[in-house]
DNA sequence: GTCTATAGTATGATAGAC
DNA sequence: GTCTATCATACTATAGAC
């Protein structure tokens, strides 16, 4: 990770905010020279480039993913529960930083080459981190799973697709959508359901 | 639906590629006319703006893909199975139309209100589509279903957030990839597994 | 329905004063 | 580290000839 200073970080504030309203296309430099209270001049004082800002924010949303993703799965007894927390942590990373997971997830293609490639093992990296889990699983035989990585793949778009619509003022509805994600998640892992009665689902076959 | 023009046709290809490539702000529409092996001015004959050129492209994926399901579901015989060839058809649809899904699923901010209102509504007969069989499933006991609306979501992000990575380059793993979705879908909304074996997952726990 | 030419404005980035 | 002023270019869209 890396550190901001005070002007550094409000100017990614805007930048932020402005990449997820218009696009990095949209986006003039000066929309995020206003949205900061500074003049056009002042935004390159701090970063070199317009493509300079949103790799700033792709690295800094990425690494804050990954981060609560670790953090929430660190108690986690089993697979089914280390999975669960870590896409209840996704889920909720995304729906309160919807603005910025919007630009950290739908711009990559508008980084230059040599950061493409710093957030592409972030990316590869926070995938690890559901493979690791479906794989573990599946071998103690919480899980059953045939496609590892396209399930973790399956289970991480649970979250990521969620800022293509959620709006912050909805964000009373974060904690349903983070445990309907978990449900559905150990369900698409083929774990054993964790409250519902196994005999009777077996005896109405 | 609506009908082009063969010149219509390749302007809005163009303007599909190119928003696809550089996003809506990104894109000129210089860059759109030599896509197209137009002028500039050519452009405007067959349409009014750059954002009418979007709104039509976006109207034209919507309609492709809503079609394409309900092609696909009309002869399935039990709500599994039809969650399953809904889910098949919407997969195979963004993978094969990846560069025009994109621009279909990520552009919507870039419109203006009237046409975002043509646009949602497509957008909710789509969900409709899924929301319906899986409360069918749900009330004939094939599923067993909590949060109808928000597993429908869900169950839609698994092939909407393909497009995201997806290159026109792996089409080669289409099929594997909307096999796998099926199955995921399926286990989602609590459908039996069509081909394990009830007894030994019983035995087991 | 296409072109060339262009109007009027906005853009990313820099120079130099304070 | 911030500002005002500005450069050089690119932008969306239109006018008018063919």
């Amino acid at each position: 990770m890396q550190d901001y200073t005070p002007a550094q970080e409000r100017v990614l504030d805007a930048a932020a905010a402005a990449f997820s309203e218009h696009g990095f296309g949209g986006t003039s430099t000066r929309d995020i020279a206003v949205r900061a209270g500074r003049s056009p001049a002042a935004v390159y004082v701090h970063y070199r480039s317009k493509e300079d800002l949103l790799f700033a924010v792709s690295r800094r949303g990425h690494d804050a993913a990954h981060r609560a993703m670790i953090e929430a799965s660190a108690d986690a007894a089993s697979p089914t529960e280390r999975l669960g927390t870590m896409v209840h942590a996704s889920t909720l990373w995304h729906l309160e930083n919807a603005r910025v997971a919007r630009v950290v997830q739908y711009e990559y293609g508008a980084l230059t080459e040599p950061h493409r490639g710093v957030i592409a093992d972030l990316r590869r990296q926070t995938t690890q981190l559901i493979v690791d889990v479906i794989a573990e699983g599946d071998a103690s035989g919480d899980f059953d799973v045939d496609d590892i990585a396209g399930t973790a793949r399956a289970v991480l778009s649970l979250s990521i697709d969620l800022v293509r619509w959620f709006s912050p003022d909805r964000l009373d509805q974060a904690a349903r959508i983070a445990r309907l994600n978990v449900a559905l998640a150990q369900r698409m892992v083929g774990a054993d359901p964790p409250r519902s009665a196994p005999t009777i689902r077996c005896a109405s076959r």
